[in-house]
DNA sequence: GTGAATCATTGACTTTTGTTAAGAAATGAG
DNA sequence: CTCATTTCTTAACAAAAGTCAATGATTCAC
């Protein structure tokens, strides 16, 4: 992608955000402007780490298009623990206040565009415009429940049920994603998986 | 348990409580008494619910003491997803807004005393003191990248690693809490927890 | 304290998953 | 398009976990 093309991209990405803007609350052409100002658009090609292990990041994500794998390297062996996709938001290890390297890898699975916020812009984002602070928490305790929840399903389900779920509910990873890595993700090594799959297709 | 004991219990609670929003952020004694009228204390019985699947509950609690198993049932059987205990917060499934049915049950484990909030009194509190907003919001943030980790380890681990682990990290679990409970709740039967236990013993 | 109920362990057997290795299929770079 | 690389599938065997049933151990109510 040619650099005219990549700065027509971010363009309308920021008109994107704008919008989200005006959704959450009764913001001024101004204050959205301002907001704007203190969040940055990045794209990544695939393949592309936004975060490796070790390193200290105090940023914020959400993803505008494409697809981010979030994995450990355990005994020299990835491991996928999530997939993020359009709309959700990355919470990078020490995103409070603390200084932690990170213990995961973030990398694209695709061509992949972030809105991303620093920890200073964040709290001056809260400090301008309070409101955000009260709805901020409010979706932090609904991803929390939901992070509750993928927790529960997870030890409630086998491999089998999880490939079935995931069938169900983000059908689009399947194409999206390699299967190897969905394995891992799902607990699985590759070969169980290609199993589950004759299984469940010979039923 | 007394009527006389159970107050004088309630009382000494509200002691810790006070020394909490002290320790918070600089109250003055009026304000923390204010605060304390938007919360109560509430004490069950070891075996007691204080949730159950289908109930639409729209409260906060925080254990004081004692230990909370959350656990769902699927096809009849008792699946263990979490226990909570001293310090730890419950956020019920609607804690936001929406009047979701609950999935799963709180059942007390051992003799436990909660803190608990309304819907309502939360905002209030939020309303009467801004600055708990923020903190709120920077500990669900924290609380969040707890069970980001959690659901990463389920991942990347098998059971005999998540039982090391609980050895390591909630040893006092293991004599608070029934095997067959822990067996499931590390997603094995018990059975399988009985090998595991005897196979670590052996090495 | 005693008996009933609950909980933990063990054994035999089945099913599922991991491991290793090989080959087929798909993808990507030139 | 072609070749090399990556990814997916299959097979054979080992290891782990599930299932069912029986037996100890512990706990609890009376």
């Amino acid at each position: 992608m040619n650099e005219s093309k990549e700065l027509l991209r971010t363009d309308s990405i920021k008109k994107e955000i704008k919008k989200c803007f005006s959704d959450l609350a009764s913001f001024s052409e101004e204050e959205i402007n301002e907001a704007l100002k203190l969040i940055s658009i990045k794209s990544y090609k695939k393949g592309d780490h936004i975060l490796k292990e070790g390193e200290v990041c105090a940023k914020s994500y959400s993803i505008i298009s494409g697809c981010v794998r979030q994995y450990y390297l355990v005994d020299g062996e990835e491991k996928t623990t999530f997939f993020y996709t359009e709309g959700d938001s990355i919470f990078s290890p020490n995103s409070t206040s603390e200084k932690i390297p990170s213990k995961y890898y973030l990398s694209c699975v695709e061509y992949t565009s972030l809105s991303i916020m620093t920890l200073e812009n964040k709290k001056e984002m809260y400090n301008r415009f309070p409101i955000l602070e009260a709805l901020s928490r409010n979706s932090l305790q609904k991803e929390l429940v939901n992070y509750q929840e993928m927790l529960a399903t997870y030890i409630t389900t086998n491999a089998e049920e999880r490939y079935l779920n995931l069938l169900k509910y983000r059908p689009e990873l399947l194409n999206r994603v390699p299967q190897y890595q969905l394995a891992s993700y799902l607990g699985v090594t590759p070969e169980s998986l290609s199993r589950i799959r004759k299984r469940i297709f010979l039923k």
